[in-house]
Parts: structure tokens; C-alpha cells; sequence
DNA sequence: AATGAATGAGCCTTCATTCAT
DNA sequence: AATGAATGAAGGCTCATTCAT
């Protein structure tokens, strides 16, 4: 029998290697070559294991999703309190994890990739829908008939905090970005909440 | 008087063509060829007037950004007020003009490639410190010791808005997008504001 | 103006090249920098002016079949009896130009390479279905009733001879092709004829 | 007794594969990985039994000229005159077996094959040399003088009814190929017969 | 006996860029 | 001013073949 089980491996490795060369180049216009190179294969066996390039990069972006919403469900574990569930919910969006600069580089180059690939739009999607269905659960109790706009706000917060994070580079920018989403947050519970003496 | 050349008006229909290719297909894998034809002249052509694919993308750029400053300018004309200054920086970054597709999408897409060059880079620093520095300039009077942070929350929600809105296409999107970051200044006055009968 | 009007010396130089290469290889396997090179020119260009290799080998498989046409027409002109207008369809498919060892070669490949190609697939057809029109139209007053099979007899020995001819190379084989459908086309007369004097 | 070697049972899996294969895509360029895969087992298994793709295919060559000439052998079992054997000849080559359709496009494919391959070129020419002489001894006898270009006239005749069979797919081609040939015979007995009475 | 693992070589195709006219 | 002509360089992908187990 021969060498066995290689496949996840292999798979994982290049999943890795698709994430370090983004976030490298900055771009998606990286090669097969490259991402084997750096995966410690031929493009061959690339190919092999993936088809195509492109799912390399929709495994890529799939594999980031998924670590990012496991991180959620862990970090949401034993809180039961609206308010405490918002705030956990932003600040996973900001965890160590979550903004190592490969990763948030990876992620605003699939925003783009978006426009080309129906795969990656449908995982955006399901992302997006997600983490605002989340939100406005919360946000009912919290801000009832405003849940919407301010998931939205919260949302955009988010988005754009992580595209100015990437274009700086690890200079320069704010140490704490959550801060921004908690104040507007925050705010937002005072000026349209429930229990005003919050 | 003799007759005009025609750089002008080459140079600007390829501007103007690289904007439209890149919103048509979502992403800078546009050909030279591509921009060219829909300019309505030959791709060798285009390389006379640019020297450089490069060089259309970093001209396409920047004529985005010329064309914001100067909306920007005329808008903020003869208007005196911090507070009216600051919701004119907001409602101009959504207006009619700038909520154009291809123009965000191009936007979107010039975030990205600036990873990858240093003129683009440049710019964009150009392009974000101006904003700041003129939010903070007349957040300082509204919002002393908050100005950094709440300049920095308010392009944050623009950039996010922006990058959502591109994401999702043209449907389903908030039909005022300014109104998150409008509703997250009047918060900030409202919580930090000097003058709280504001 | 540039240098013009390169367009059709490209073509036929390439459609040379390929019936040669083909030849030369005695199989399709050729590469379009081998196609290229022999035609002087760069792979690039070879694919400015065809878009595919398919389309280099559609268009010299067309190339082929227009010349044999062309061919039989002027061979037929002002030949008015039918069986001598027989004779001149068998004679020119074994012409000096038709036995050429490259297009023989190209020939037999094309034939092979219509059970993959939809278009040769087409081409070959209306190939076959104008020569048995023709020689069926004619037959039919020489052997009433008989004409479908006789026709397909011709054929049938034109092809024959063809695949021997080529399989065999230069050396060895019979000096008139011809003779053998000349031989089985009297004997049809004699036998099936309407008059038996002949 | 021992377990019986697999060889034997990969072996003829794989030349029926080739055949297999080869009928269903009418072309040679098929990957040893789907020859391997329809035999059951894998490339590498392939590759060690026969050493290389090339292999295979004389092999499965020489399979399909063993079976023919078997056939051949035990047809003409028990027949002594001359016009029987001929006849004979020619219906074995247009037996049920012989016209399986991957049968004749592996066939035709391989003729063209020769061109490229030695070995298979050397196969083909025994293959017509059999052929051949066993034609030319017979018809020395019923066409004196004549036997080599009738010889040369049936073959063709056979080649040619192959190769339009496989041209035409299943459908529209007649329903006896062998009466073309017979009827060919026929009439050159009549002609060149020494016997014109028969 | 058997196969998953692995790769080097090669091919088609694309494209930015240059050149001659 | 303008463009057809032309190419070098590169990239994605395939595949026959080998190897370790």
C-alpha cells in the first residue's frame, strides 16, 4: 500500500499557502506555482488535490469563513445577555486571530472576487446574512424597530474598519478598532433603547 | 487657432473606459484591449498616450479622486458651521455621483491594488488624510478630545457602506447609506458634544 | 498606416504548414509552435490570426477540400458524356496534386479527427455527399438501378486506395491508383450497363 | 494448483479497455488513466504490466490482428476452392466481430497510428502481406495474370468500406458492405476469368 | 499485487508591449 | 495621429511515468 492520507494534509498546507500569498502580493494575482512553491509541492499535485486554481481559493475563503464562525460560536458559549451577545459578536470580528494582516488581506481580495466567482458571492452571502441575522436577534430587545439600521451599522463599521486596517498595513492604525463599533453600539442603546437608564 | 490635439480628449475617453471595463466585469483583469475598444481606438494607441496599463489605472485613480475633492469643495462653499461641514463631507461621499457603480466598484477596486502599487498607495494616503484632517478639523470644535476617533468612525462607515454596497449590487441595499454615518455623528455630538442642547 | 494586408499570407502560410506538419508527424500531434515556426512566424501570431489550433486545423481541412473541388470543376468542364465525366471524377481523385504525401497524410488524419470535431464532422460530409451526387447523378444513366451501389463502390475504392497509399509511403505501391476504379467502374458497365454493347 | 497469476486477467482487461476506449472517443488521445479506469484498476497497475501507453496500444493491435486471423483460420476450415476461399476472405472481414464499431475505430486509428510507430507500422505490413498473398495465391488460379491488382482491388475495397463505416457512424451506411467486394470478385472473374463459363 | 503520491515536461492560450508604416 | 503586425514571457492545466509502501 502506499503512503497514505495525504490529502488533508496536502489540502490544509495549500489552503495555507493560498492565504500567505494573498496577503504577500496583496493581490489575487498570484500563481499556482507560487502557492505550491510555498505549500512545499509541485503545482502538479496542486492541481491534483484541487482541479483549479479556483477552488483553491474558494476552499480558501471557505476555510476562513469557517474558522471565523467557529471562533463566534465558542466566544457566544454560556452569554445569554442581548447586550453582551452584540458585543461579543464585534469583538470576534476584531480578535487577534481575525486580523492577522494575511487573513484581512485574503478577505477584502474575496470581497473583490466576489464579482468575478458565484461561489465566493454565495459564500459572502450566507456570511453576511448570517452575522446580521445574528445581530438583529439581539438588537430586537435592545432597540426594538431600529435592529435593522443599526445592524447595518454595525456591520458597515465592521467592513470598514477592516479595509482601512489592510490599506495601512500594521502601522498607524487605531489599536483597538472595536472601540469604534462599541461606541456606535453603545450609543445606539442610549439614544433608541428600551431601558434608557442603561 | 489651430486645431486642438487630441490628447485630451484620447486620454480622458480611456479614463473614463478603464472606470466602465473594470465596473463591468468587477475586478482590474481588463485588458488593455478591452479599454481601448470600448475608448473607440486601438489598444497601441493607448500606449502611446499612458506608456503603461499601469499608468491608465493610476490616471483612472486619480481622476476619481480629483472629481471627488472637487464635488466636495462645491458643496462645502459658503458653508460655515462645524456641524454643516461635517454632514456635507458625509452626503457628499454618498451622493448620486459617487454611488455610481462602476465608480465604486472601481473605488473598491483601486483599495486593493494600491497592496500592490506605490503610487496608487500613495494617493489613497493622500486621498484618507485629507478627509480625516478636514473631519477633524471641525470635529475638534464639536467634539473636543474626540475628534480622532470619531472622524475615524465616521470613514470607517463610509468605506463600509461602500464596500457593502458594491458586494451586494444594485438591489437590496439601504436606500440612505448616509444616514448610518449621519445618525453616528449626532450620537457622537450627543454623547461628547460641548454644547449638549445641541 | 501600418504595414497591411498581412492577414491572408499569414493564413495560407499557416495552413501550409499545417497539412506539412502533419504530414511530416504522419498525426495530429503537432504543436502550434511547430506549425507555427514552419509557417516563420511566432505561436502568438499564429493564434492572433486563428483564435484556436482547432480553427488552423478546420481551415486547412476546408483549404484541402476547396482545392479538390476547384479541381474536379475545371477537370469536368466541357465534358459532356457520362461515363467519360466518371472517369474524370476517379482520374482527379487520384491527381498528381491529390496523391502529394502531406495532403494524403492531412487527409486521412482529418477523417479520424471528424469523429471528435463537429465541424470536420460536417465538412467531411458534405464532401462525400456532392462526390456520391455526382457520381450517382451520372451513373444513373449508365447503370439504372444500380447506380447506389456502383457509386459506393467508387467511393469505397477511392478511399481504399487512399489509406494503402499512405499507410504503404512513397515506395511500393501501385503506380495508377486509378486503374483499380477505372477496372471496377467498366466492369459495372459491361455487367449492369443499359447498353452492353460498350 | 496455485492461485493463478493476475497477469493474464489484467492484460486482456486492459487491451479491451484501449479498444473500449478508443471506439468512444474515435481518437487515440486517451489518458491511460481512463483505459486504466475501465479495466478496473489503476494507472500504475497499467503502466506495471505494460511497461508504457504505447505498449498498450500494439498490444491491443496485435490482439485485434490475433483475432482476426483466428477467425480467418476457421473459416476457411475445410474449404478447397479457390472462389469459396476468396469469398470467404472478404466475409470475414466484414463479419459481425470485425464491424463492432470500437472494433473499426480502433481499427482506422491505428493505421494511422503507423505512421508514428514503428512496431505498428510492422504489424500492419504483415497484417496486408497475409492478406494479400493469401488473395493473390487463390485468385492466381481464377484470374491468372490478373491476381495482383484484383488482390489489390479487394483490399482496397475492404479498407475503403471500413473507413467509411466508421466515418458514417451506426446509422445510413449499407447494410452489406461484404457485396460491394463480392460483387467486385464476381465481375473480375467474369472479365479475367480463365473460366468464363462459371 | 496494487495504488496513492508525486513530478517534470510540455502545450495551448493570453496579453502587455513594441515597431514599422 | 494612428494602427495592424508581431512577439516574449508567462500561466493554468494535463499527463505519462516513477516511487514508496
Amino acid at each position: 500500500m502506499p503512503k497514505l492520507g495525504m490529502q488533508p494534509i496536502r489540502s490544509s498546507a495549500l489552503i495555507e499557502a493560498v492565504i500567505t500569498e494573498i496577503g504577500k502580493s496583496g493581490t489575487m494575482d498570484v500563481t499556482v506555482s507560487q502557492i505550491a512553491r510555498r505549500a512545499g509541492m509541485s503545482s502538479a499535485l496542486a492541481h491534483h488535490y484541487f482541479g483549479s486554481k479556483n477552488s483553491m481559493f474558494v476552499a480558501a475563503m471557505r476555510h476562513i469563513m469557517t474558522k471565523f464562525h467557529r471562533e463566534v460560536r465558542q466566544n457566544l458559549a454560556g452569554k445569554t445577555e442581548a447586550k453582551e451577545r452584540v458585543e461579543t459578536l464585534i469583538c470576534t470580528s476584531f480578535s487577534e486571530t481575525n486580523l492577522q494582516p494575511d487573513t484581512t488581506s485574503a478577505w477584502l481580495n474575496f470581497y473583490v472576487f466576489a464579482q468575478k466567482s458565484g461561489e465566493v458571492s454565495r459564500l459572502l452571502r450566507v456570511y453576511h446574512n448570517r452575522l446580521e441575522s445574528n445581530l438583529r436577534h439581539e438588537l430586537r430587545q435592545l432597540v426594538p424597530g431600529k435592529e435593522a439600521i443599526v445592524a447595518e451599522g454595525i456591520a458597515a463599521i465592521i467592513d470598514g474598519a477592516y479595509i482601512r486596517r489592510v490599506l495601512r498595513g500594521k502601522t498607524d492604525f487605531l489599536d483597538n478598532p472595536e472601540n469604534i463599533a462599541l461606541d456606535y453600539l453603545h450609543m445606539s442603546l442610549k439614544t433608541y433603547g428600551r431601558d434608557t437608564a442603561h
